[in-house]
RNA sequence: GUGGGUGUAGCUCAAAGGUUAGAGCAUCAGGCUGUGGUCCUGGGGGCUGAGGGUUCGAGACCCUUCACCCACCCCA
């Protein structure tokens, strides 16, 4: 029979990697807490015209790459791509601006997008979103960038770059537009076809390509970075010089763009060089028009995604020693007698202990205790049980004492000796 | 969706068309009474990803298919 296993681009997630998982939630977590952003937690599963309205309908994420189904009542329904959505629909729906003059939310779940899988990429995937509504002012902009450093910081990593970019707001973008079409057209032989399907598409992402005879082209051409607006030309400086004030260095990179056209402004991206193809393991921008265009009140935003799986790979292994408690080594019925009131005595004062289920020789339960790494093992045999004793071994030291059977009494010696170890 | 690479034991990999497909690690059991790691001996474990073909003979060669990996597109 063929065995089960799991779907394209699904993973099992367990080991070293979720206790990398873990590590990066508690602390995000702690600056989230720190610098007031509530979490909150959302449905996987919402309206699919929820995307199409707010990521845009030509990206790609909605055009190809959506777990889209319809179900038995008929309407059509999909498995979130990314969080911002979920996000705005939720601003919304609980009429927070009306409550709070400004709102920062933060949730931790996984994303689904139908992708051929590859390095850091997967069909399921996590991320930590971060959405503060209702704050136009450039300071946040850089409020974000810190909290990222912060994060970064402590999680130990250092190899990485935070590229910034703006992406100007309606006005600015329209006019560039045509600028930018103007241009690619005169140097359309030169263009690989994917640039030429981006051409009638979104102009703008032109400037990902990494086709080299490409990147020469855009090298030649005009920048929105440098035809912005007045406003948001300030916005951009201003920001620049909150970061500054920091003490955080970033790179301005005037080609970088976003798949998602909602972005207006502050648009940022942290890459690491050690990531594979895929080296975007965070990245945000501002979205002033997003809650509007989505049915509510004119209302700034601005947001940032981390990719958990992404940056899990960056995070050094860590190498605190854990705890490994304790093990039982039974010899014979009668000592197995005495097995759960061990085990209750242990639990309740917070030892692991551990035992052998089915009855094995002596040795091949030391072996199995060594195996685990136990760092104390207690041997309970018909002799110990003549005396009224139990023996306690400890691993790493190769000692072993006699203590009273009684169960309370070895777990205040054991806790006394763990203590000790540290 | 497109391109390239790889599929052999739980894991990492051998076997250049020729016996019964091997090794290391892992696992389990022994090495005289009830004591772990090192060492020694032994055991279990495989439809060689699946299906077809060529051949006296296929893990190997050919075709098909599936899966995984990497890359493109795009994104966290």
């Amino acid at each position: 029979m063929e065995k089960i296993r799991t779907l394209r681009g699904f993973r099992d997630i367990f080991g070293e990697e979720l206790e990398k998982f873990k590590r990066i939630e508690r602390v995000f977590r702690k600056y989230s807490d720190l610098l007031g952003f509530r979490e909150v937690e959302l449905p996987v599963l919402e309206k699919t015209e929820l995307f199409v309205r707010s990521i845009g309908d030509t990206t790609d994420i909605v055009e190809k790459e959506m777990f889209t189904f319809t179900d038995v009542g008929g309407d059509s329904l999909t498995m979130r791509p990314e969080a911002t959505a979920g996000m705005v629909r939720s601003y919304l729906q609980e009429g927070l601006y009306a409550t709070e003059r400004m709102t920062k939310v933060c949730s931790v779940g996984p994303m689904f997008r139908h992708e051929r899988p590859q390095k850091g990429r997967y069909r399921e995937f996590h991320q930590i979103d971060v959405e503060v509504f209702g704050v136009k002012e450039a300071i946040v902009d850089a409020e974000l960038i810190f909290m990222i450093r912060m994060l970064l910081d402590e999680l130990g990593i250092d190899r990485y770059r935070i590229e910034v970019n703006s992406v100007g707001c309606k006005t600015c973008r329209e006019s560039f537009r045509k600028v930018l079409i103007d241009f690619f057209e005169t140097r359309k032989s030169e263009l690989c076809e994917d640039c030429l399907r981006r051409l009638e598409r979104n102009p703008l992402r032109i400037f990902d390509c990494k086709n080299e005879q490409c990147i020469r082209v855009t090298g030649d051409s005009p920048l929105l970075f440098d035809s912005l607006c007045d406003e948001c030309k300030d916005h951009f400086t201003l920001f620049q010089g909150y970061v500054k004030e920091f003490g955080i260095e970033v790179d301005i990179n005037k080609r970088l763009v976003r798949g998602l056209d909602y972005y207006t402004k502050t648009v940022f991206e942290v890459t690491s060089e050690d990531l594979g193809a895929q080296k975007a393991f965070m990245a945000g921008g501002r979205y002033d028009n997003l809650v509007e265009e989505m049915g509510g009140p004119a209302t700034a935003g601005i947001g940032f995604a981390i990719g958990v799986e992404r940056l899990a790979m960056l995070v050094p292994a860590s190498r605190e020693k854990e705890d490994r408690g304790c093990f039982f080594a039974c010899v014979g019925d009668r000592a197995r007698d005495h097995l759960i009131s061990i085990l209750k005595a242990c639990t309740t004062e917070g030892i692991t202990l551990r035992y052998a289920y089915e009855a094995k020789s002596l040795k091949a339960q030391m072996r199995y205790a060594d195996n685990l790494k136990c760092d104390f093992v207690l041997i309970l045999g018909d002799d110990e049980i003549e005396k009224g004793i139990i023996t306690l071994r400890n691993m790493s030291a190769k000692t072993q004492q006699e203590l009273p059977l009684d169960p309370q009494k070895v777990v205040m010696e054991i806790k006394r000796q763990v203590i000790g170890n540290r």
